[in-house]
DNA sequence: ATAGGGTTAG
């Protein structure tokens, strides 16, 4: 949005100068006021400084002023300030202003305060909003109140705007009654006021309270919602009810002005809630409209790309955004290396790392968990230390990173060192996600009981996540008492999810407890559980193919299987043999007819293999956990056809080359 | 001549 708008504003300006035609001095100042780029503008300034009466025009200075404060030099528009002869309140608020929206609440306050003490100009209706405005981004409390005591004494409390910039000064300073009062008690609201206190209650974390003015805006026939409606409400929609994403998505379709930031808005609240399909559709609809997507829309696009290993779409953004020269961007690129990584591309995600200007602890997150994700636990851990050398200070997901690196490469120590780490030296408080990792861990060495006491002694109530690295420990090392205590668990936490159910059958298919086995399937039919069917997804030229178990519908069927039994051939000389407990990964009849041959996984796996170039790296996603006989399959391939094969399972991200795995055969 | 709310990353 950015970069267009500049190209046109500098077109302009030359235009303007090439032309070699008269000017009027009221075109000169339309251009100043359209004008986004510094270069521009200062070409502009010196055009109207060499023209009289221009040149002494208050008029003409305050559009300069405004100007500057536009293109991000507060200091120019200061120049003016202070050059200027005719000093009134006007010159004052746009001087305020000019630092407020350059984030210089500090320098914004300070004049305020000496406009009336040293050059004894009285502040009006104009300046509070913006002095408020000032206290709202600094958090400034003490001064906001003061200001409030000032503005009810002039009676100026009954001003609109006045009062819609006290609803955010108290509600960002986290006073969120007070901020509701002078809502209530405003003689007249617009439609800022809702979004105001919307906002104050969304970015304060009360988002029941955000979503009850929301609904009753929609009910009264009072202010219509605007762009800002949604962007405010967004902070109260992430884990939102199904029922207030619906509710969002009607006020977005019948919105007047849709504009920019109602997309970006409503692309975001799905990206939040782990809709990336709805979030990616919203995108191309916003796309064939012809809207042009800023950084804001390209930030919140990316991860759903990741979600969903779009890695096509991923590429194009990022080919858009070196197109508008958007970068450097420190939001864009922690969001492309995320991208990247999630979509199983670590060297694409190290390069955005290496080109960029400045890291911030994000970053650094970004690229611990791209390592760890892939398996690269030692690597992940250096650049732990890199990130703590270079003084960034980890907080509580830069931990969550670097435990899960050693959780996915089976670092205990490492992982016991970090733990410790967080919370001595830097006091942090472990939660939930610190405390799975910790039980991941300790699971994967095989203590699987020592785990299950750590679960015991936790000062937090464990959730799915901790109960699932349990029951993930115990398929593994073949435990059944503290797995069927896990699934217990599960099954109460979650009772739809039918991983948990496949996983338990395992254990007992395992044990060779069959009737066990027959009792979870009829647990699951009684409870009307479908196990979720396996799907995996490949993408080939830039088209996506899914693929599920037994499936014949891709028109290269023939083939594909033809691939899969030259393979299978190949694979029982050096040694494979199909192992019917992981049979059991479907628990329910779909697989009679069906081989473990014909495994989602596998079929994806030979299609990639006979329709992509011979060296290049096959990537497959999928829905569920890989299956045990898939991932020895999947090692002998790596190795008979000389291939890397990345597979991105619900779990985890699994590397296979030269017969070994990333996983170390644990998931 | 000037004002208030609101969108992005691990």
């Amino acid at each position: 949005m950015k970069s267009p708008l500049r190209r046109i504003s500098f077109n302009v300006v030359l235009r303007l100068f090439a032309s070699g035609r008269e000017i009027s001095d009221e075109a000169l100042l339309r251009s100043v006021d359209q004008c986004r780029s510094l270069s521009a503008l200062q070409k502009l300034h010196f055009e109207v400084a060499s023209r009289r009466p221009l040149a002494s025009d208050p008029a003409a200075a305050i559009k300069l002023m405004r100007a500057y404060a536009l293109c991000g030099d507060p200091v120019g528009a200061r120049r003016l300030f202070d050059e200027s002869s005719e000093r009134n309140v006007v010159f004052f608020n746009v001087m305020i202003r000019s630092y407020v929206a350059n984030g210089r609440s500090h320098d914004a306050l300070f004049l305020f305060s000496d406009m009336v003490r040293l050059y004894g100009v009285r502040p009006d209706n104009y300046t509070y909003p913006c002095a408020l405005k000032a206290c709202s981004s600094s958090e400034n409390l003490a001064g906001g109140i003061q200001i409030h005591g000032s503005v009810t004494k002039l009676g100026l409390d009954s001003n609109l705007f006045v009062g819609n910039a006290l609803i955010t000064m108290y509600a960002r300073s986290g006073n969120c009654l007070d901020a509701r009062s002078v809502f209530d008690e405003m003689p007249h609201r617009d439609i800022v006021s809702w979004n105001a206190i919307i906002a104050g209650y969304s970015q304060s974390g009360l988002a029941e309270k955000a979503m009850e003015l929301f609904r009753e805006i929609r009910q009264s026939r009072r202010p219509r919602f605007d762009a800002g409606t949604m962007a405010s409400i967004l902070p109260a929609m992430s884990n939102a009810k199904q029922a207030d994403i619906e509710l969002t998505r009607a006020v977005f379709d019948e919105i007047r002005g849709r504009n920019l930031i109602s997309w970006n808005a409503m692309i975001a609240v799905y990206a939040n809630n782990s809709l990336p399909s709805e979030a990616l559709n919203l995108f191309i609809k916003m796309e064939k409209e012809e809207i042009e997507p800023d950084v804001v829309t390209l930030a919140s696009v990316l991860p759903a790309c990741g979600d969903l290993s779009a890695l096509s779409l991923g590429k194009k953004l990022h080919e858009h955004i070196n197109k508008k020269q958007m970068l450097p961007n420190l939001i864009l690129e922690n969001a492309l290396m995320d991208m990247y990584a999630n979509c199983g591309c670590l060297p694409e995600a190290k390069e955005v790392f290496s080109n960029m200007k400045g890291r911030d602890v994000v970053s650094w997150t970004a690229i611990i968990s791209a390592y760890g994700m892939h398996g690269r636990g030692r690597e992940a851990i250096s650049l732990f230390e890199q990130m703590k050398d270079s003084g960034i200070k980890p907080d509580h997901i830069a931990f969550v990173s670097v435990l899960s690196a050693c959780s996915y490469s089976g670092l205990l120590d490492d992982g016991n060192h970090y733990f410790d780490m967080m919370k001595e030296r830097y006091q942090l408080v472990p939660r939930l996600e610190h405390y799975a990792c910790m039980v991941d861990l300790l699971g994967r060495s095989g203590q699987v009981e020592k785990a299950y006491d750590f679960v015991k002694k936790m000062p937090v109530e464990p959730n799915e996540r901790i109960w699932g690295a349990l029951l993930g420990a115990c398929r593994v090392h073949s435990n059944m008492s503290v797995g069927l205590i896990s699934a217990d668990h599960l099954f109460r936490l979650v009772p739809k999810q039918s991983g948990y159910y496949v996983l338990l059958s395992n254990i007992y298919a395992r044990a060779g407890r069959w009737k066990d086995v027959s009792v979870v399937r009829s647990l699951m039919a009684s409870k009307g559980i479908k196990k979720s069917p396996g799907c995996s997804i490949v993408e080939i030229g830039g088209k996506v193919y899914n693929f599920y178990i037994g499936d014949r519908s891709h028109p290269r069927t023939k083939e594909i299987y033809a691939e899969l039994e030259a393979l299978l051939g190949k694979m029982k000389e050096a040694g494979y043999r199909a192992e019917t407990d992981a049979a059991l990964h479907d628990v329910e009849e779909e697989d009679k007819e069906g081989h473990l041959l014909a495994h989602s996984e596998k079929l994806a796996i030979a299609f990639a293999l006979i329709s992509s170039g011979e060296k290049t790296q096959i990537r497959i996603t999928m829905n569920l956990r890989m299956c045990g006989d898939c991932h020895r399959a999947a090692k002998l391939i790596s190795e008979i056809r000389g291939r890397e094969i990345v597979i991105k399972d619900c779990n985890r991200f699994h590397r296979f080359e030269g017969g070994v795995c990333s996983c170390g055969d644990y998931w």
